[in-house]
DNA sequence: CCAAACACCGTAAACGTTTACAGAGCCTTG
DNA sequence: CAAGGCTCTGTAAACGTTTACGGTGTTTGG
């Protein structure tokens, strides 16, 4: 199998030296003729430039990556969706870690980018440890944080405002009647976690509502996990009237146990996801959730990176995307699921914003 | 800001040769002494090796690129979530390409496997032209293409026997009583589309049902672009009792227009997607659907992909994933949906059969 | 007609590794 | 004690580019 052509291939059949060559490709100013030998010694030998090569030498690779928990979960997608065309239009590809929200695996990815392999990285951890901190101080490429970070954290950050977007659900299934209003959570050292349980308690204080242990539970934030939480709650509250879950996958999980166990949605209970992923809107009814801008998210975190390797330095920025809550057959009942099918417009009642 | 720290500033620290850092680094069998030295001078000067010029020198990127249409198409995800373990359990890292679909960006791809900036391609085309096949008997690493392509190419393979799944769909539907069974189709010149079409009108004859063209319309493979597709069939056959969808996301925007023009799914009228998504589970209501095995092609791909970087040459291999028809609530009724909302919980559940 | 200015080009070094090769020191053995 | 073999290490070349620098040949101006 010969080896593809070089540009010492290319010099030599066109008899010039490697520099003329490398001019030329470069589009460097050169005469004519030069210009025309090496580029017929280029084109009959079909050349490509060799990309680590010019790594090597430029310092720079052309691209980026972007790691998440996990690939599965559509709120990473709505980012991911946002990011790949921004960066391929300013010529970056990307490279893509899923971590399964193993902080070992993190902070491996922050560590491998002192191999220099990617020019830069936006990372949506889950969990925001101590060895997060440290490594992001010591991080030999520029980095984007989606997500929450300690104040004073000296690095480009995007976060969603879950305690307002809580705040949004929680008003609307108080507008709604509900009194019993239960939350199932994601795990508390978790970064969503922690804001979204912390934020439920305070809007039910500000409602006047007392805060009660047993209407909260702890689970993961996926579907099967969501749907063994909400067993447990239903078996221990049996008259909690609304569920406020804590991201889609988990009100997915609620809807199947809610079905299986004969309750109706939202006639009996009503419920309320996070993240507004394409799931809240495919499913069955279709599904109440807060929005909190993912795909707005990934495209900030986006561009701040860009700026960020094409400008030269500036201060670390905070960017917070402010949360919408977007009504269907969940908490509304078969009208909003109307207007919402039939329209495909988000119904979005986007309340004062805190 | 100071350079990282190379093998040159080790070998000065510790005061050995270059050559013996690497060796030490790599492993390589070394005197006790010297490997503690250059131990210590790398952990204190928290050297990390550059992976670019090992690239270079080993002609080894560790990477993999996947090129898809779409990231936002789950039937893509879906294959993203299988590839990206592999890849990863096997020290690859995961280049992202989205091509829209477009022919220009996907033979870019394929011309940029030339710039060796990824060990192996996996490639899922939407169409496959001449240009696609001239690039792929030239391309400069091992590719897998997930998709059909012509008889004889020489390249590994890996494809959904849509032709069987559409049969399935089309005697499901028939078993129900069903005779006039419309098809929402995508573009013809695609390879599901052409397979798809060719699969519905042998699988109507070999039922003793007329082909009637009435009964086929084209649009996209989008949801919305469905939603136009389905409304256009309905004006023009009004006495349609089931659709036939290309894909999910076409089902999707076909249940959007039935509701809107208040026709029962599955009463009035039977509708059946394709890919098998998260969506049709989550639907409303849940849609019945053949899986084209999207994960397990995705999983095949990259296996064979590995086995072509690792092992050596062998002749190209041809997979073939066997479809399955999951029956739901838009053909079989609440019944269905019932149970299947039930079981589904604990497949679809994103984490546990990673 | 000579010198200066200019346009173009080639040589060589550099990017950070890996690795073939050979040299140095030491041990074994006849 | 000499020779051969071992083990370990250093030198240098190579991977495929880009680019600083200096050299050559031509043009221009005095």
């Amino acid at each position: 199998m010969a080896d593809g052509p070089t540009i010492n291939t290319i010099a030599e059949r066109a008899g010039v030296s490697i520099a003329s060559v490398s001019r030329v490709l470069n589009g460097l100013p050169t005469r004519q003729e030069t210009v025309r030998k090496v580029m017929a010694a280029a084109d009959e030998l079909g050349y490509v430039r060799n990309a680590v090569a010019r790594s090597l030498k430029s310092r720079r690779t052309h691209q980026v990556a972007f790691a998440m928990a996990d690939v599965g979960n559509p709120a990473y997608l709505a980012m991911l969706r946002q990011i790949q065309p921004v960066l391929k239009a300013a010529g970056y590809r990307l490279v893509l870690h899923s971590t399964d929200a193993v902080v070992a695996d993190e902070i491996d990815v922050l560590h491998s980018l002192g191999e220099r392999y990617v020019d830069g990285l936006i990372m949506s951890p889950l969990r925001v440890t101590e060895a997060h901190l440290e490594m992001l101080a010591a991080a030999r490429a520029p980095v984007v944080i989606i997500g929450s970070v300690p104040d004073g954290t000296r690095v480009d950050n995007v976060r969603a405002d879950s305690r307002t977007g809580v705040r949004l659900a929680v008003d609307h299934l108080y507008s709604l009647g509900r009194r019993r209003i239960a939350m199932v959570n994601g795990p508390l050292d978790t970064v969503p976690g922690a804001s979204r349980g912390d934020a439920y308690r305070e809007a039910l204080r500000d409602l006047g509502l007392p805060y009660d242990e047993d209407l909260v539970q702890i689970g993961d934030f996926y579907r099967a996990e969501g749907g063994r939480a909400v067993a447990e709650l239903l078996a221990r509250v049996p008259d909690v009237d609304a569920l406020l879950c804590a991201n889609d996958l988990i009100a997915l999980g609620a809807l199947d146990v809610l079905r299986a166990a004969g309750r109706r949605v939202p006639d009996d209970v009503a419920v309320v996801g996070m993240d507004d992923t394409d799931l809240a809107a495919a499913s069955w009814p279709s599904l109440t959730s807060v929005s909190l801008g993912s795909a707005e998210r990934g495209k900030a975190a986006a561009e701040l990176l860009l700026e960020r390797l094409q400008g030269g330095d500036r201060e670390p920025r905070l960017i917070t995307v402010p949360p919408r809550l977007v009504v269907r057959a969940s908490t509304a009942g078969a009208a909003a699921a109307g207007y919402e099918g039939a329209s495909r417009a988000r119904t979005d009642s986007t309340k004062e914003e805190a």
